[in-house]
DNA sequence: CTGAAAGCGCTAACAT
DNA sequence: ATGTTAGCGCTTTCAG
């Protein structure tokens, strides 16, 4: 198999398949001083197989990276004796000879949230086509931690990094005003245009204007937000949005209508639901815009906690658009966010600026969309 | 900070912090041949401390690397002049010359899935813990292609693989019958037993049949069963968990009740379900058994669609216990994987495996449970 | 307790 | 078109 045909791709040969065991190895000489093949492991080393084929391991090295100055007969013999031995490049020492891990750092707050999931495969897909593989690190997994995801790319871990975790986003802005900028990453999701970083996100403060505007113009007047953490930039956009849309229609807004919570899964969302749903008759709200899917499926089940029918007593509002979204009763209604392409978009940043570190590449901002369901 | 003192992990000295940029460096020589400063990057190479620091390169690697015979004194001057250079070290060489690349690779059928999620999360959280970061391989997203996930061991891209994907760890299991025992890799959710690869999972047989006996014992007969691909091993397990039910019940069974779907999604769930509603008022079920929570809850929605009230009309049973089964409406009676655990043991074995090659590493089964809510 | 030096396996000059 | 060879930056003998 030739060199991959795809653009994005690097050009290094496949060596797929071919299972046999090695032959003879250079058996440790055991020459005095040095590691004595302690890297060695079974498919021999790329001298073995120049040895063995009777060329130069600059010839190989060629063959396998697909290189065009090789004879045709050379190419072949070199071919069949790494498939007859099952040859496997070490990457490790083609990683250090060329200065680039391949990888790709995927910071995400929670890979069990499925919006980020679906972000992670966005991503994914094209790292893979471009040749490089994913490092996935979920940050909410040990958030005491003081260490710094980026000293990943520092110490040549991965090649560069995608951001999706507003606290580490924001940590970044922080801790290196200048250096965040040299060091290759890009934000998706939570981003501050001003520092200079590449991002991809939503217009979060027209998305969530336009779910409020939704509900206004659907009759409801006492409408509760439940937000995520406002120290987040992408939190207070939205929250902003919902207050503009208020503001416009000339609606009261009240402090006991905004619940923050420092977690996005279901139960967090039942639990302020129910919370809101506790207050007096005339203060509890008709309708709620949650910050995403999971906390208005939560919501959905406190609602039904509290015996309040939705839409008719109370509409709820989401936000993201996941496949669950359509499967809750009553099917949700939500801002829709393109998850897959808000991954793919944020790959493909961070590729451009792998390939050309004086690249200048942009912030773009994805386009978002109110889907009407049951819920409201 | 000296070495790490938790016990599965590496002892390498961390270096974390110190933000300050190098100084100047070796600053290319340009020798004729060999690629010039083509890998050294901000931070600066060992070398470089260990020249300014007045001492040789093996001893700032001692000390990095938190060996026992250095100096106080020597020690503190490294680690001075290495926290005010804001040296990093290259991992790239490290793992070349140590032979490992401290990576595990993960390979999942859809991360997409909340189970899958959980006990990736199991996973990482023991790999992080001893030092390792996780490669994450989305195995669906590229089905096609013949490559096979485990040449990433050969090419030493990761030292060790688990394996959630049912279709490749049978394609393991089947392509290289000696070889795939040799490969630091571990099975986890599906197994062959037989094979002697090291696995952790638990008594599918067992967990479907209690699955169906709760059914039965709450007086179902009419019972359907919405199974995976039959050519798995959990599937055909599962499968006859629920045909051994039926037996000792003395329950006929009926072909039209069995349906096996390629894919575990909330939309198979659904379609399924609707599909077999519209079997005649006498051949419909009139409980479900569906071998994933998701396709559980798609099962919800289908019963909704098609007005059958649940559990009154059909009974629901799930599988798994992923959260959302105790959001949905009406909450979910399930078999509950212990899905963290599955992740942690995976990685535990495979830890072992890696420790210690010649290591007889067991196969593992860990207890399920039926969680009885109010779908059935 | 410290230093000198040998490579780990590969890629890419540079020569032929 | 092919071979020779110099390192990539690090860890680890082995000597002192």
């Amino acid at each position: 198999m030739p060199a991959q045909p795809h653009p994005e791709s690097a050009s290094r040969a496949e060596v797929d398949e071919a299972d046999k065991a090695d032959k003879g190895d250079e058996a440790g000489k055991d020459k005095p001083g040095g590691a004595r093949g302690v890297a060695t492991a079974h498919g021999g080393s790329i001298a073995a197989v120049a040895r063995r084929a009777g060329v130069s391991v600059a010839t190989v090295s060629r063959v396998l990276n697909g290189h065009a100055n090789v004879r045709p007969a050379t190419r072949a013999r070199v071919l069949a004796e790494v498939e007859s031995s099952g040859y496997r490049v070490n990457e490790l020492a083609r990683n250090l000879r060329t200065a680039e891990s391949r990888l790709l750092l995927t910071m995400v707050p929670d890979f069990g949230n499925p919006f980020y999931a679906e972000i992670v495969r966005g991503i994914d897909s094209v790292a893979r086509r471009a040749g490089y593989f994913m490092l996935l690190c979920d940050t909410g997994a040990d958030a005491g931690r003081e260490r710094s995801y980026f000293d990943l790319l520092r110490r040549h871990r991965a090649d560069g990094a995608i951001c999706l975790d507003p606290a580490t986003v924001q940590q970044a802005n922080r801790m290196m005003a200048d250096e965040s900028q040299a060091l290759p990453w890009v934000a998706c999701c939570e981003f501050d245009p001003a520092v200079g970083v590449p991002y991809v996100g939503i217009d979060n403060f027209r998305a969530a204007r336009d779910a409020v505007r939704h509900l206004i113009a659907s009759g409801r007047r006492r409408i509760a937000l439940i937000n995520s953490d406002d120290h987040y930039l992408y939190a207070q956009q939205r929250r902003d949005g919902y207050l503009a849309a208020l503001a416009e229609a000339g609606i009261e807004m009240r402090d006991a209508w905004r619940v923050n919570v420092n977690c996005l899964d279901y139960e967090a969302g039942a639990q302020a639901a129910a919370a809101l749903m506790r207050l007096s008759r005339e203060a509890a709200p008709d309708a709620i815009f949650a910050v995403s899917d999971t906390l208005a499926v939560g919501v959905l089940n406190g609602l039904r906690g509290a015996r309040s029918r939705v839409p008719e007593d109370v509409a709820v509002v989401g936000f993201d658009d996941i496949a669950l979204a359509a499967q809750v009763d009553p099917p949700l209604t939500t801002v829709a966010q393109p998850m897959r392409e808000l991954g793919e978009t944020a790959a493909r940043l961070l590729l451009r600026r792998l390939a050309d570190p004086q690249a200048q590449v942009p912030g773009v901002l994805l386009p978002h969309r109110l889907v009407i369901r049951q819920s409201a």
